[in-house]
This record gives C-alpha cells, structure tokens and sequence, in this order.
DNA sequence: GTGAAAGCGCTAACAA
DNA sequence: TTGTTAGCGCTTTCAC
C-alpha cells in the first residue's frame, strides 16, 4: 500500500499539498493538483484512513449493542441504523451480545478505548463503567426500544404501556374478559410497562386484574409454544391472549392449534411488533405495528446529535405505534369456559 | 482521557515502562510495576486502541456484506460470525447493502483503506476493484453461502445442488410428478445451483423437465405469495411447490390455504434453510436444515487463516445439510388437477 | 530494569 | 500557492 510520501514524491510536491489536493482541491492550482491526481492514480494510493482516525480522535464507527440479531424486529431495527449511520459516514460495529453483560461491557469498552464515538443500546442496561458514569453531562449513548431511566442518555422508544392499553382495549371490546398475556424476559422494562398497559385496560373496563393470567416468556417461538401449553392446562381458560411480541404469539398459536382450537374462534391470540410473518401466519396475527427502521434513523440521530455537542438535555424520543387488526382476534366465544379442549366443530 | 504520558508522569516513570508494564509485565520490577498499575487505576488510563491500531496496521476489523440483516437465515449466520469473531478479538462491521453494489464498493473500500483486514461476503460479487483484483495472491476476504468461482479466496458453501436434488427427490418419492419451484433471485448463483439440483432429480426419475413449472421470488414472504397465485392460475396445476428458502414457501402456503386448498392433502410445500419459523408454521414446514452459525464460524476462521498467512490456496468449504420432513408435504393427491380450486372437505 | 527517541501516515499551523 | 515541520498515542529498538 503506497503511502502519501510515496504520492509527492511521485508527483514532485510535498506531503502537504497532496493531502491538501484531496482535501480541499480548490487550494491548490490546477496544475499542481492535476499532477497530483496523476500520481494518485499511478501509484494506486488509497488514503489510511486509520491514521486519519487516529489523528483526528474521531473514529466514525457506532457500537451497537443487540440482544440478538436472531429477532426479526431487531433486524429492522440494525437495517435503520445502517442506513442512517452510512448517510453520515458513519460504520456500525454491531455487538451480538445474547443478553452477556460481560460481552456488552467489552464492547462499551470500545467507546472508551476511542474504537468507536458512541454506543447504541437496545437492551436496558448500563453497559458503561464506574469511571464514565461518574462523568459529567451526557455518555456518548443512546439507548433504543428500552427504557433506561438512571442514565443520563436520549430514549428512543414506544409508548409500550399505551400500546398494551390499546391492545387490551381491543381485545376487551371484543367481549373478552379472561385474557391471558405471555410476558417478555423479566428483567425488560418493557416487560414492565406492556404489563402496565394491561393493567390500565382493565382496571378502566372494570376488570379485576388476576396474576395466575400472566405467563412467562422471553420473546422466542418456543416460549410461546410453551407458554400456550400452561394456558390450555389452567383451570378457568382465558378467551384471549395477548403476547409480548409477534414470535411469542405465533408459537401459542402453534400450540393452540395443534390442540385442536380454532383461533379466533375458540381463543383470540394478539402479538406486538407486526414482523414480517405476521401477515403471513395463518389466520393473520392482530399486533402493534412498530416503525422499526424509524426507530434506528432516530437513535442514530440522536446520538450523532450528542456526539456534537448539538444535544445538552437527553431527550425522550417518543416513536408512534400503529394497532393493526388482522384475523387471529376475534369476538369472545359465549360459551362457558368449563371444558378444557372444546371439540373442533365444522 | 489521560494519555500514556500522563500515566508515566504520575507514576514517575518513562512512557515505555508504562507501555512494557501493560504489554509484558514479567519484563518490569514488581515495584515498578505496582507504581505503574497504581497509577493506570488513579487516571482511570485506557489505552486509545485507535492508535495501536494505527501503529500496528492492524484494525481486528472485519467487514461483512449482508444483502439483508432482516433475513432470518443471515441473522443466524452472523450470530456466528459475531461470536468467532469475538473469540478472536476482532469485531464486525456490519454492511447491510440491500443488494446495491454501490454500498457494497464502499464497504469493501473500508479493506482498501485500512479500516478493516478483511472481509466476509454473503453474496456472489466481488466488491474490489480493479487494481485489488490484479494483486497476487489471495484476496483478504471469504465468501459465505454463495459461490464465487471467478475470486481467489476460500468459499464456505452448502453443497446446495445436493439439498435441492435431495429435496425433489424427497418430494418424487411421495408420488408428485408435477412439482414447481419458486426461485431464488436470479443474479444468485445459489439459485442456478439449486435449480440445477432439482433438475437431477428430475432426470433421474426420468421425469421431463418443464419450464413452465419455474416460478420468479426474490426470498422474500411477500414473493412466495405472490408466486404462489401464479401457480394456482396455471392451467395444469402442480401437486407439489418446492421453495428456495422458508420465507418463499411460508408466503406460498398461505396463499395456497387462503384458496382452500390444503397443505399437504392438496398441495405439498417445501422449503429451504430451517429458520425457527419453519417449526411454527401450519403445518410445520418440510424444509433443508443448514448449521447457519457454523456457517458463520468457519468463514470467519477462514479468513482469519488467509490474514494470518496460513492459507495459501483457496479452499472450498463444504458444510453439511439436513433433510428436515414435517408435515407441510405428503403424499400427491390421485386425483386430476382439472379444478382450479378444490373444495374442503372435513 | 529502565529511559530516550524514532516513527507508523496523516493534517494543519506556520513560513516562505 | 507550496513547503516545512510538529505531533496525534503508542510500541519498540537501542543504549545505558
């Protein structure tokens, strides 16, 4: 690899007007500048841009700290992230970090150790240490999707407790009052404020609110799968389940079917996210549709505003959700709820 | 950030100690070394790994093109990569190019200028230009999933002639004379493969192959419904539809259940790569299972073995494939195909 | 065992 | 308009 030296000596200038041609062309005289393309040219020179890195301090690359890039919704969450971070110069490091705080403590790390400016969170977690928190103004993060109240950092995020509220709300107008939720992992405020949202529903409509409703889930296909057995197993059925997100909802679909219950017709099933499968699940998944690309543009904005000093405050980023009602929600069977597997009736 | 130097002054020691002390500990005095690490702890020292990098020439970055990270299969591929990667004390940039050449030259760019060693490509195209291409010896960078026979780098495939013989074979063996397929996007050299596979099959049994049966798709669910109205429209319908990949079939099932028609009683579908939704579909999909993680480790090893040096030629990589049968195919109907849309029987 | 100093490739004062 | 030079933070000879 040809070096800038290598490019003014072949061209017969100093280092400096090399540098000064590819930066700022109008500076140097056409003559001079059409000699240095030539030699650029000759030599095949391509500028290191790691050494312009290392002396400008700016590395232009964003961590990305992902639960797991396995979940469709983050997908599309990364997709816009990428594309907003290109547009700026900028190249997503992406931490694939399975839920390992360890894995996301080395990557934060990178922020420290100048690899990267900033970090993106999607998970509600500090992955920064001691030594930065203690930092004054605002950490070079931003943190999406979640919550993370303790951190002095912009919030992209849903309104989830209205979004659950209008789920509920949906399902409640449908005549349902025993609706189950399969839950997201424990430890997500999402989790929290979803649960929270279903709770308003139902308190507004009157509802008494019964913990041996709630199931436990941590997003995936099989949690769902799981989770629709122990619903089937209870004793008094629910006629609705809502589920934390889309995966969840499908895999209790999976199960209730194999049961031999007709969705919607014996038992609603909801999910949140509105994945690509959604629409393609059989009947169709009724769910919260997410702008997940937006939610990338906008945490990648947002960080490139704290990185510039542009943003003193950190910000709650609010990002709209759509309810969208497909085929796997619908009226409450007027039946008692006293047999466990109804028969399959055609 | 405190620098080395000020690390040094605090500790009252020269910038070399310091580095000596981090870098090889046995090399310094006890005593020196507990002053120096005293002070690393007192500054809150992080060495700025943007200028050993600089210094050594060496980023422990790799870059990887992704046509789509929204595709569940890669998504799988690179929580792989990620973790291979990670292992080694490399990191990834993660390209998500949609396909456009554009993004993926200035990705590759990123190889050129020292901001990354390598480069991991899920795509049949090779990003560099010119004058990398007539540099001797092996690119610094490996193709996964797809083959690329014109580059001189090792590739890491599935033997994807193979599974799709191995499929149609599966799907013959269950009577079907007539089984379309739902390609691929045509630029994919993985899509002649495995349209070359079912043509194997179909010899072999001495069944005459018919264009006519070959259907567009993109891999996406939106395509395989879509493709799958074609095939409902064809006069002479088929009793059978093998997919390129699970998103294709998961769009054609629906489309084929929304018609009436029953999968597999009237219409068997297959599918290809086994992502976590095949299991959950209704009914669950006949699909090829790949080790998509595996995927993503050997190809980062790969490359790793060509930076290091130790590979020398260009091997082709293998890595084994599952013929998964569940319950979206049976056996082919005995009826004739006279009537566009059957009716269900219960 | 420790320190002084060169230098990785580049940019930006400052001088000419 | 162009050249000279210092220096970003670190590692690594080479002396001492």
């Amino acid at each position: 690899m040809p070096n800038i030296r290598e490019v003014a000596e072949y061209a017969g200038v100093s280092v400096a007007t090399v540098s000064r041609t590819l930066q700022q062309p109008e500076r140097v005289s056409p003559k001079t500048r059409s000699r240095v393309m030539e030699a650029v040219q000759a030599t095949g020179y391509k500028p290191n841009l790691m050494a312009v890195k290392f002396r400008s301090g700016k590395t232009h690359n964003l961590v990305v700290l992902v639960p797991t890039v396995a979940n469709v919704f983050f997908a599309r969450v990364i997709s816009g992230m990428q594309e907003a971070a290109a547009e700026q110069g900028y190249a997503l490091l992406l931490a694939n970090t399975m839920g390992d705080s360890r894995v996301e403590e080395d990557y934060a790390k990178m922020v420290q150790t100048s690899q990267a400016d900033g970090l993106i969170q999607l998970r509600a977690f500090n992955p920064f240490d001691d030594a930065m928190a203690n930092a004054q103004g605002l950490l070079p993060m931003v943190n999406a999707c979640e919550v993370l109240d303790a951190v002095p950092c912009p919030t992209v995020t849903l309104d989830n407790r209205a979004a659950a509220r209008a789920m509920t709300e949906h399902l409640l107008s449908l005549g349902h009052t025993r609706i189950a939720m399969i839950k997201g992992p424990q430890a997500s405020p999402l989790t929290r404020e979803r649960l929270a949202g279903y709770r308003d529903a139902l308190t507004s409509a009157g509802i008494c609110y019964d913990d041996a409703l709630l199931f436990p889930g941590d997003f995936t296909l099989s949690a769902g799968y799981q989770a629709a057995g122990s619903i089937l197993k209870s004793r008094e059925r629910s006629t609705a389940v809502f589920c934390e997100n889309d995966e969840t909802a499908m895999g209790a679909m999976q199960h209730f079917k194999q049961a031999g219950l007709r969705v919607p017709e014996d038992i609603s099933v909801a999910g949140f996210d509105d994945i690509a499968f959604a629409a393609y699940c059989d009947p169709p998944l009724t769910t919260i549709a997410q702008p997940a690309e937006e939610f990338g543009r906008t945490a990648v904005s947002q960080l490139l505003d704290v990185l510039s000093g542009r943003t003193r405050r950190a910000p709650k980023i609010i990002i709209p959700f759509d309810l969208v009602v497909r085929q796997s929600t619908g009226p409450a069977p007027d039946t008692t709820h006293s047999s466990h597997i109804k028969e399959v009736a055609s």
